[in-house]
RNA sequence: GCCGCCGUAGCUCAGGGGUAGAGCACUCCCUUGGUAAGGGAGAGGCCGGUGGUUCAAAUCCACCCGGCGGCACCA
């Protein structure tokens, strides 16, 4: 390397050398001015730096324009409308203190503690003030200082939440501020060059409450959502995706389509119509159906249990106050809120021999808890519900196999309903817990070389695991993106130990079952919901709770849709007939918007060469049949997956 | 549970101190019509609940209940 020199390279594999130093902006501008009005910033060695980041030494650097897909160019620009939205803020409402702002999936948010609480109208304002900053062209420079300078420094502007955050960054760190026209904020970086690159591709969605440092002890600030977008038609876009997802939420679906209902006398609890306890059957059926071929046990147990048991278990201590309680004969009960410590007692009546080993216990297990009213969403997260739950009473030698064959089932019942790329979290030790830390390093020792055996990729999910064992959670999607623990596997060693439940091994000799939990849809309620927004509520036909409608044109047809009635209904379809004196055009309307999968629609023609004109939701034609040949072709269709 | 917003007919929503409104659905009548709304008439309300302010409250205020969006929680 010559002396004073500095070679770049570029993606294109090109080199240029220059005098150093150069800051990325200058050899932007070296390339081509274009691309120095388009670069955001750089990527050095693959890492993403400030555009103004000088070069000191060779090294490969990247130009990041909006062009780019990458995702971390939308970090980059949320993070930065955080930050303006911090900018506009403080310019509008001077009391009000900033604490964090990061980029989030689809956006950006920034919590306030403001002197008054912001109003939908302050957002409005709020925003127009950003539009107005990104159009002043502020200059973004970034400074580093010491700690206790920056600690003092926003102690005196008044920025207590700030002071503290950087309080607790090491003293010998150095401290990245950023700075755009009077605002000042921490910040890793790395950052825009100015607010106008930023664009006008940017909105602010909500407000809503967060409690400070995430806990709910501490005192609640204002949180400020955002989005934010490389471009125009990216952000119309994304409201349009937030529009298609409202259409499809359970929710008014469920209203819609007659599936369900809730009201005030019985917050959180599930009235299914009959519809949707069709859908609940179906569902049940296929699932007990896949459960007797994998050869679990199915019981069922009871509701109400005194809470001698939920101390035993340990559940009393930990959730007493979630549980719903009832006395008589002088005792108090508890709706069970779970299944396990009754399953325990079944084990205990008489599976002895290690010969009965693994043991899978199935039950539909109706659960109540008493959960927070701000957690109920929905049939999503309710108060009572319907656990598939299963126990499986095994030796520490079986956990891995068990755990493999689990997980097979599982994603062999979400591959039926077409989730195939299901997010799967490893939750270990919380900091509350039951049991020895010798008892936790084994339990999440075996779960975590179990799920490494069967390759399914996982990410971490430190400190979440249950109170008596760590935890797979197969996690789903709802149309708006929020994430539902469906599916979960638990390794137990806690629970047997303390109900005492015991086996005869091999050797003669009482032993420690291990007890794994798991269940596959979670709650029915859950699975449901998460199934009607995945389909929009256009089941296949194999779910949908009423498969065909038969309509007339006439009433010279009346007798012969019966007839196609009752055929359909012998072949175990799930019919209804349309007799009513309106015209065609009303009915096939109605009974699209009611999403009914197909309608078998009959006149006097059809009677007469006793055919059928089938109309499949969602096609504009339709097709005349033989009755026997659309009966075949149908009940081809609504097959049971896996039957 | 916490912060903010909301609650009017079965549903979707307008109104906003002075006799409660629309569309759809519902009931009845006419219409027998060939693939996404044929026409007419009728019925339907403790304006979430309780208290207060007022000559007068669906409307303003307070509290409670419920819903929505987040946060916290999720055995």
């Amino acid at each position: 390397m010559e002396n004073g020199k500095i070679n770049i390279k570029l993606p294109d594999g090109s080199l240029r050398a220059f005098e150093k130093p150069i800051s990325g902006e200058d050899l932007a501008l070296d390339i081509g001015p274009g691309l120095a009005k388009a670069a955001l910033a750089l990527r050095i060695n693959g890492e993403m730096k400030d555009l103004r980041t000088i070069l000191e030494e060779d090294t490969s650097v990247e130009i990041v324009t909006a062009r780019e897909e990458d995702d971390e160019v939308l970090e980059l620009l949320r993070h930065d409308a955080a930050h303006v939205l911090a900018e506009a803020v403080k310019e509008l409402y001077p009391e009000t203190q900033v604490t964090i702002g990061p980029a989030i999936a689809d956006g950006f948010y920034y919590d306030f503690a403001p002197v008054e609480p912001f109003t939908p109208e302050d957002l409005e304002k709020i925003e127009k003030r950003m539009h107005e900053i990104v159009d002043r062209d502020e200059q973004i420079l970034r400074e580093e200082w010491q700690r206790d300078k920056a600690v003092e420094f926003f102690k005196n502007i008044g920025e207590k939440y700030k002071a503290q955050i950087i309080a607790d960054i090491p003293a010998d760190q150095p401290i990245g501020i950023y700075r755009q026209g009077d605002f000042q904020d921490l910040c890793r970086g790395p950052h825009l060059p100015s607010t106008k690159k930023l664009g006008h591709a940017f909105k602010l969605m909500k407000l809503a409450g967060a409690y400070w440092r995430g806990d709910s002890k501490n005192e609640m600030l204002q949180r400020v959502y955002g989005t934010a977008w490389r471009s125009e038609k990216e952000l119309k876009a994304y409201l349009n995706r937030l529009e298609e997802a409202e259409r499809r939420d359970h929710r008014k679906l469920g209203k819609e389509m007659d599936l369900f209902h809730l009201q005030e006398e019985a917050v959180g609890m599930v009235f299914w119509h009959e519809k949707g306890w069709t859908l609940y059957r179906t569902l049940e059926r296929y699932l007990r159906h896949k459960l007797e071929i994998a050869d679990y046990k199915e019981v069922k147990t009871p509701q109400l249990v005194d809470r001698k048991l939920w101390e035993a278990s340990g559940h009393w201590e930990k959730f007493g106050e979630h549980m719903y309680t009832t006395e008589s004969e002088e005792r108090t009960f508890a709706l069970k809120p779970m299944n396990c410590p009754c399953h325990v007692q079944i084990f205990n009546q008489g599976i002895t021999s290690y010969r009965d080993l693994p043991y899978r216990m199935a039950e539909f297990g109706s659960c109540h808890r008493y959960e927070p009213s701000g957690a109920l969403h929905g049939i999503m997260r309710v108060r009572g519900f319907t656990q598939d739950d299963a126990h499986i009473f095994c030796t520490e030698e079986q956990i891995m196999s068990e755990t493999e064959i689990f997980c097979a089932l599982l994603l062999d019942v979400y591959k039926d309903f077409g989730f195939t790329d299901v997010k799967v979290k490893f939750s270990d030790r919380p900091p509350v817990r039951a049991g020895e830390d010798a008892i936790w390093d084994k339990a999440e020792g075996a779960l975590r070389e179990a799920i490494e055996a069967t390759n399914i990729p996982y990410t971490m999910n430190p400190g979440e695991g249950a109170f008596y064992g760590p935890k797979l959670e197969f996690v789903l999607t709802d149309a708006i993106g929020r994430d539902w623990q469906c599916g979960t596997l638990q390794v137990d060693f806690v629970l047997p130990e303390r109900l005492n439940a015991n086996y005869i091994g091999e050797d003669g000799a009482k032993h420690r079952p291990v007890m794994l939990h798991r269940a596959i849809f979670g709650s029915m309620e859950r699975f449901i919901g998460i199934l009607i927004e995945e389909y929009a509520g256009r089941f296949p036909l194999w779910l949908a709770p009423e498969q065909v409608v038969v309509a007339t044109i006439t009433d010279e047809a009346d007798n012969y849709a019966r007839e196609v009635l009752s055929v359909l209904k012998a072949n175990g379809l799930r019919a209804s007939l349309d007799l009513r004196n309106e015209k065609i055009n009303y009915k096939v309307r109605e009974h699209s918007l009611a999403k009914v999968p197909a309608m078998f629609v009959v006149g006097k023609r059809e009677a007469e060469e006793r055919t059928i004109s089938v109309r499949r939701l969602g096609e504009k034609h339709q097709k005349v049949l033989a009755l026997d040949d659309a009966m075949a072709d149908l009940l081809e269709e609504a097959k049971v997956p896996g039957q």
